[in-house]
RNA sequence: GGGUGGAUACCCAAGUGGCUAAAGGGGCCAGACUGUAAAUCUGGUGGCACUGCCUUCGCAGGUUCGAAUCCUGCUCCACCCA
């Protein structure tokens, strides 16, 4: 095992808040010095199935502990999916079945696979205590926490301000994942930063348990790949870590700059300074944001498949086709007597556009080519008589080839 | 139970009888430029058999030459007072 310096230096890398931060040293250094791991948890509402880089973030710690032999320990908030989390929402989320949280809690698992050490990891679904629990241990629950402790919550207290709903279900979330702690007798909890009051709520009740409170560390909020807001599978603006290589690397190349820090800090395990250099004028933004991309691709696809996602890349931003064009037959009824087909038709037909309305208009700006001559279409009523293996281009990523 | 405010295009949000396929912003798409699918600039952004036609402003009716805008009923949402 490691030295506690070791490990703190380690552990504390790209940490938001660690609360107490007293209580967690005294934590690592008991560990280390009677060879008892940690015991670290995570929570995961399994609501959604795409495990994302703003996943990984508290993921990738909790490798981190795994690695310095203590012991990670996923929740599998199947009982509290069926509330609802409302930490950092502004809006209420909807209810699921049971059938569909378990359905994707094992999608979910597979995924964390990718970052996680299963093999070594302790697996606990919430139901498997509350789905024993009476409506009087409920309200037992209940009595732990007090309205204005609630309200004192920053989502709560917008939502109120705002006018906008607040169920009582969801007040009991932060009761629930804190139970979870009693449950396991968690030593630390890792949780995004909006997870904070959730956190603390499991040492308090750990402690009106007997227990010694579990220490909270949060990790920053990963920014999405507009570069403004959180990453989020509903905003569109995620890279999944199950996508394919040449897709992340096409998202994470489309950053803005100033998010690159962050990522390398909380996505790669580049050191400082090798982070520095990159970010430092000898460097040209781009080649930083290629090194970045490298760096995590080759963490979920392995190094290969991420320089040859680079090299695609590269291929496309210099104008070139991609390596795999998409074919499509035509149904031979597209055709008219004279063996031709409009434009805006083949367009959508190719499935390059989604509506005659779209293809005109990206013809009218200029946004259509062909052949290997790309020749520009520059007709909206115009009528083409294509041909096997023709390649037709709309904008600078939509292509297909055609099949007669 | 009582009261108030609200429901407009992918999202937010103007519009309260005709000039409205519907302001503005975001997002998205295209073009230019470049350091990249960054940034910036320009244009576009309901559908179609496209110099025209059709459909859309919570739902269903109604008034009117003409309605997102007025009337009636309904559905849904929020907040406030009890």
């Amino acid at each position: 095992m490691r030295s506690f310096q070791e490990q703190w230096d380690l552990l504390i890398r790209g940490v938001e808040q660690i609360v107490p931060e007293d209580a967690f040293r005294k934590k690592l250094e008991a560990s280390v010095r009677t060879g008892k791991p940690l015991r670290v948890k995570y929570g995961i509402d399994p609501t959604g199935i795409d495990v994302h880089l703003g996943h990984t973030v508290p993921l990738r710690k909790l490798r981190q502990f795994q690695d310095l032999g203590h012991t990670a320990i996923i929740i599998i908030g199947n009982y509290t999916a069926l509330v609802g989390d409302p930490s950092g929402r502004d809006e209420t989320r909807a209810k699921l079945t049971e059938e569909a949280v378990e359905a994707n809690a094992r999608d979910y698992l597979v995924q964390v696979g990718r970052i996680i050490d299963m093999n070594r990891a302790e697996v606990y679904r919430n139901g498997e205590w509350f789905g024993k629990w009476s409506f009087l241990d409920v309200l037992d629950l209940c009595r732990k926490m007090t309205v204005s402790q609630l309200t004192t919550r920053d989502d709560f207290a917008k939502r109120l301000a705002a006018e906008k709903p607040v169920y009582l279900h969801e007040c009991l979330y932060p009761l629930m994942q804190g139970w979870d702690s009693v449950e396991i007798k968690a030593d630390v909890e890792l949780g995004g930063t909006e997870q904070l009051f959730s956190l603390m709520c499991g040492r308090d009740l750990q402690r009106a348990q007997g227990q010694d409170g579990q220490v909270a560390m949060t990790m920053p909020i990963l920014v999405g790949t507009d570069g403004t807001r959180r990453m989020g599978k509903s905003l569109g603006n995620y890279v999944g870590v199950a996508e394919d290589a040449v897709s992340q690397f096409g998202k994470i190349m489309s950053i803005p700059d100033e998010p690159m820090r962050q990522y390398f800090t909380l996505l790669t395990d580049l050191t400082t300074m090798e982070i520095e250099r990159w970010l430092s004028d000898q460097y040209n933004p781009r080649d930083a944001k290629e090194a970045l991309a490298k760096a995590i691709i080759g963490q979920y696809h392995g190094q290969a498949a991420a320089d040859h996602a680079a090299a695609e890349f590269r291929r496309r931003a210099s104008g070139a086709d991609p390596e795999e064009i998409p074919e499509l037959s035509l149904p031979p009824d597209l055709l008219d007597a004279a063996g031709e087909v409009a434009w805006s038709r083949l367009i959508v037909t190719l499935g390059l556009e989604s509506s005659t309305s779209n293809a005109r208009r990206v013809i009218a700006q200029g946004g259509v080519n062909f052949g290997p001559e790309r020749e520009a279409v520059t007709d909206v009523n115009g009528k083409i008589a294509p041909t096997d293996g023709m390649i037709v281009r709309v904008g600078k990523r939509k292509i297909a080839k055609i099949r007669l």
